[in-house]
DNA sequence: CGCCGCATTGACGTTCGTCAAGTCTAGTGG
DNA sequence: CCACTAGACTTGACGAACGTCAATGCGGCG
């Protein structure tokens, strides 16, 4: 009874506009409040759900930052994404009924549950909500051909630069700077996520901080000149 | 009127399986007959759709194989699969209503096309469809999570030895045989895919053809011993 | 204060890309 | 039927980019 305090509704949640359909009647948005059936807060360093755990749920992140791997049993290990809120993660999990990463909280988070089964009952009635959610998992798809780009013919400076882009592009959508940030993982994350080793990936800062393109001071970076981050990224191929 | 005389039907497709889903009911299987609304053909070297174009239905592959890539304007060029029967491309293109890529026939192509809000109207009707399309989109998504393992932590031979392996084990899928397959792709196209220079794929071949693992006619490979390739792909990291 | 994890930096080695030459095959046209 | 050609493929020599290994620095926390 009490629990009922922290009542959970996406209709007066200030993230709304990047979880939820847009345009939605009130009768829709009632529906859609049912959606969320509780919040979970995941500590620092812990994982939402891992890798061969049974899928019942999507998580929406409401505060935090995560990470998502797969480990293979021969010990490899990639970071498959890095997200924050607003953001959907679990969707992995639907086309086998288990998880096939890990997702681990990389700050303390908080998430809204969301069981999957209700998504496929409610979005049965409210075709925003349908096409919502086939939205978001197209947009996964889309995201991970970038990145399939990025591991598949870039170097290292190219990946690193269009890294610190994406990540300060997704911060600034949610108000923060476009210039300052603070990265959430550890330059091994940052290195398996593109592809590259730790100190290839320290060694590359080191190289944009001394063209003037960065600052770094530990996990805080400010970007001086994203221009010259944009014309990294983009440098043709020579030959 | 004559053209009815080609009448597409899911309901006896020698293809269901991969494309639909199964234990439907007469009536289901009735509303799902209505999703295809024509078929298309495709020569080899055209494409079924472009990067830009608007998006309007998916397209369920009846015989063919297909690439799809992503070209960016500086240059660059990145395959990011490989699509043959029974197999659903143009997930891409929901998010923003226009496709992300270019699907190209790699051979005479024949495929079905199937309206995007024909899907979505059909699968609100028919719970199995619905959760077949959530099934279908996170597949692709857990598939390129593959990639995204091959593309950022392998070497050259683990590449090479899994993409052989993914490809023999669908066509084995599909009634082909274990051993044998015929590449419809060009070195070239397999280096994109698996972020290597069509030399290196070569080279691999060359070295997988002396090690007795595999045989190479051109096109036409033997694998002789898919243990060797199993074992190449999951070596564990030397250090 | 000292430890520990994370990060930086240097020296060196390996892998793969680059460039170039040459081969093979299928398709074309005489 | 055969010569010719273009595109795909193979192979070698070389070099650049990045990984590996190791030493050291730095900041936070008990």
């Amino acid at each position: 009874m009490l629990k009922e305090t922290i009542k959970v509704a996406c209709s007066n949640c200030n993230l709304r506009e990047l979880c939820m359909p847009l345009g939605l009647n009130s009768e829709e948005l009632n529906r859609v409040d049912e959606l969320v059936a509780t919040r979970r807060s995941i500590k620092r360093g812990t994982a939402l759900f891992h890798n061969g755990e049974k899928f019942t749920s999507l998580y929406a992140i409401r505060t935090g930052f995560f990470k998502t791997s797969i480990n293979t049993e021969d010990g490899r290990d990639q970071v498959t994404g890095f997200q924050m809120a607003g953001e959907i993660i679990g969707l992995d999990g639907i086309v086998n009924e288990q998880h096939t990463c890990d997702a681990t909280a990389l700050e303390d988070a908080e998430v809204c549950v969301i069981p999957f089964d209700r998504i496929e009952e409610i979005s049965r009635e409210v075709n925003a909500l349908q096409h919502h959610v086939h939205k978001i998992m197209s947009r996964e798809i889309v995201r991970e051909h970038g990145v399939m780009l990025l591991l598949g013919s870039m170097r290292a400076e190219e990946r690193l630069a269009a890294f610190l882009l994406n990540l300060v592009q997704r911060l600034q959508a949610r108000g923060f700077s476009k210039s300052e940030l603070i990265l959430r993982m550890t330059r091994e994350e940052i290195g398996s996520y593109l592809g590259m080793k730790l100190e290839t990936v320290s060694r590359t800062f080191s190289k944009f901080v001394h063209d003037g393109v960065i600052e770094v001071k530990q996990r805080h970076i400010h970007i001086q000149d994203a221009d010259a981050l944009k014309r990294i990224v983009s440098q043709p191929v020579c030959h």
